[in-house]
DNA sequence: TCTGGGGTCCTAGGACCC
DNA sequence: TCTGGGGTCCTAGGACCC
């Protein structure tokens, strides 16, 4: 068996950790340049604002509902997250960590599954405050399934296992196709057409056909569905295949020279990231485009791809920005130091000509809350009487 | 005025090689 | 009239996920 842990409305609920005050209220957290809201507590959803709401639609409905607001805080959610499967990790025999707020669980050889997952919730919530859900089925895309109900019904007290046959076609039939993992809008559109309409519908379908009609992927969840394991838990260890810093400016900018700098600017950022993770590439490629929402201005978008001339062992970094690949020592001892220094006295404070003078705007954050668990200088202080 | 950011996988087609 | 077969690598684009 599989579970698939998730922790409820989690960035909300990181912020909620240090704002005890806010439990039970509306609360969301913005995007980047505080843009769209991208987590939402429930009575915030029970206001109709969607997922990726652009904030300036909704900051007057908002306003009238005393939501409390908060920009975007991925250092706190990124160290809760870790925090969270470490915790997990501890228990169980293996997981594989899926996105920053959910992980699957490999169950096999677990005697009382449900007294061990009633353990990890009660655990992440005591060690941690953050509010979980866990769904457990045969295969990945069914303990989705699970958890879509865990988390929904309350009667199941969020954790919903679906071990047999007859229960799992119940749950299949009451979920529409669009809801399975995997497909998304277009599929949905095309399954529609054909009459399939649940989850159920997509189960009863030929994997054969699913895999002429669509691709390999339709085909294996199709199986999935059928509780034919296709989707195995993947080595957490794996090494990422690619990274990246992407950014809309919130200026607009149309001088050559400021979109070089800017560039310049992220590429570093880049750097940092790839030296931090231990990486290394072949590849780097810049895109560019025009704002999509200013549908009356002209477009562009374009993209270059460079190819790096060569890597400098396994040990080390690959210097983007000096030909002297022959010293990958020293160039690797620099960019150390200069980290070391920017990590110290903050970003940007050493940086390439070609920076210029970096960026010529700063990022929206009005709503940002402190970094309590990231910051000797910001521990929570706590008053007994 | 204001609309996020960071990933993965699959497929088709072209260039090139023997 | 008729023009092989089997590979690899790269790119672009599409679809999906959180």
């Amino acid at each position: 068996m599989i579970a698939l842990l998730d922790a409820n409305n989690f960035f909300v609920s990181c912020e909620r950790v240090f704002r005890p005050d806010l439990m039970n209220k509306p609360v969301a957290v913005l995007s980047n340049n505080d843009g769209c809201l991208i987590s939402r507590s429930n009575e915030v959803k029970a206001l109709g604002v969607p997922m990726g709401a652009p904030y300036f639609k909704y900051k007057e409905i908002l306003k009238d509902h005393n939501v409390a607001i908060f920009s975007s805080h991925f250092t706190l959610y990124g160290d809760m997250s870790g925090r969270m499967m470490d915790l997990i990790d501890s228990l169980v025999p293996r997981i594989e960590v899926y996105s920053i707020d959910e992980a699957f669980i490999d169950l096999s050889g677990v005697r009382d599954i449900e007294a061990l997952c009633n353990h990890i919730r009660n655990l992440i919530w005591r060690s941690l405050g953050i509010p979980t859900s866990i769904g457990i089925a045969k295969t990945k895309t069914l303990a989705k399934v699970a958890n879509h109900y865990a988390k929904r019904v309350p009667a199941f007290k969020s954790i919903c296992y679906l071990k047999e046959d007859p229960r799992v076609d119940q749950a299949l039939k009451l979920l529409s196709v669009g809801e399975v993992w995997g497909i998304g809008r277009q599929i949905t559109k095309k399954l529609e057409g054909q009459g399939i309409l649940t989850a159920y519908d997509l189960k009863r379908v030929d994997p054969r056909c699913m895999r002429q009609n669509f691709n390999v992927v339709g085909e294996r969840i199709v199986r999935e569905l059928n509780g034919v394991s296709c989707l195995e838990l993947e080595d957490i260890e794996a090494l990422k295949k690619s990274t990246q810093v992407t950014r809309s400016f919130s200026k607009t900018i149309t001088e050559l020279d400021e979109l070089r700098s800017t560039i310049a600017t992220y590429a570093t950022r880049l750097g940092q990231k790839l030296r931090e993770q231990g990486l290394v590439t072949k590849n780097v490629m810049v895109c560019i485009r025009t704002s999509k929402f200013r549908a009356s201005d002209p477009q562009y978008a374009n993209s270059h791809t460079m190819v790096l001339p060569s890597f400098v062992g396994q040990e080390g970094q690959l210097d983007l920005f000096s030909r002297h690949v022959e010293e990958p020592f020293q160039s690797e001892k620099l960019w150390e130091a200069l980290d070391l220094v920017n990590k110290r006295y903050g970003r940007g404070t050493v940086f390439s000509a070609a920076c210029g003078k970096g960026l010529t705007w700063k990022d929206q954050k009005k709503h940002l809350s402190q970094p309590y668990t990231t910051s000797w200088h910001h521990l929570p202080l706590v008053f007994a009487k």
